[in-house]
DNA sequence: TGTACTGTAATAATTTTAATTACAGATAAA
DNA sequence: TTTATCTGTAATTAAAATTATTACAGTACA
């Protein structure tokens, strides 16, 4: 998830930076250096979150939905995450032992309150304010 | 790295509840379900860190080397740590790329920020709080 | 000296994640 | 209307990380 999260942002930073212009997936493996279908394959998930705007056939390509100051990256971040950060693991302790038997909940409340904290974070950092540390 | 967190706080909520009596890795590995070995290699880590006491031979076993209320959930995750939470992979991108070739760097520095934010919020918990939720 | 523990290395199994290939569908332009 | 260029997605393979297990030497108590 860590890489899919670095693969999000480094898409949307790049569509920032064309300024408008379609990029297309081939160009952006390039500059990922991977190969363009795990490329489109990402940046499905991106539009299925209204992310990115997609363009079929010749001349075809890709272009952010919003402007980047209106993406925030928790928006980014939960696209690519599955549940919260820290879990959730699939340990199965003893449900004869009062602590086994507790524990998952008990972590899991943890998890949901670290991840809110997280959120928050990644709310206050637009895409343009990342994008724009880059000469 | 997650499910180590979650062995490492169960541990350590056992030891808390066992109230300054040693605990064998068999008995823990009944409420963790898990096998004894797995708990010693993570118990050596805890104790590599200056939470757990161990005694070898017949009758021995493991006890906290702090009280609960000393002992923070930030130190707990911090033992567990490798990297930042968030990263980092080992992607590669295009260092002909100026975006590629900061992009490391840029997610690196954030990574880094929200990590802090994560210490921050698990150093506010104690375990002898996150302890005393179960029953 | 036997019993009950820890400590740790080595290895095997499993799961997860990432990468690749392949090809059908869409669009624009010649 | 055909060709070139691009997206969409499924299927598969490869690689990596994680977890679980086995095994046994070392230590301490009775």
């Amino acid at each position: 998830m860590n890489a899919r999260f670095q693969i999000a942002i480094h898409i949307l930073t790049l569509l920032d930076h064309a300024d408008g212009e379609v990029l297309s997936s081939d160009y952006m493996a390039g500059s990922l250096n991977t190969n363009p279908a795990l490329v489109r394959k990402e940046i499905s998930n991106l539009r299925n979150h209204g992310l990115i705007d997609s363009k079929e056939g010749k001349g075809g390509g890709y272009t952010l939905s919003l402007s980047a100051d209106k993406i925030t990256l928790d928006m980014i971040y939960r696209t690519v995450k599955t549940g919260p950060l820290l879990g959730s693991s699939k340990n199965q302790p003893n449900p004869a032992c009062p602590i086994g038997r507790q524990i998952g909940g008990q972590i899991g409340k943890l998890y949901d309150e670290v991840d809110h904290e997280i959120l928050t974070k990644l709310s206050t950092i637009t895409l343009a304010e990342f994008s724009r540390n880059f000469d």
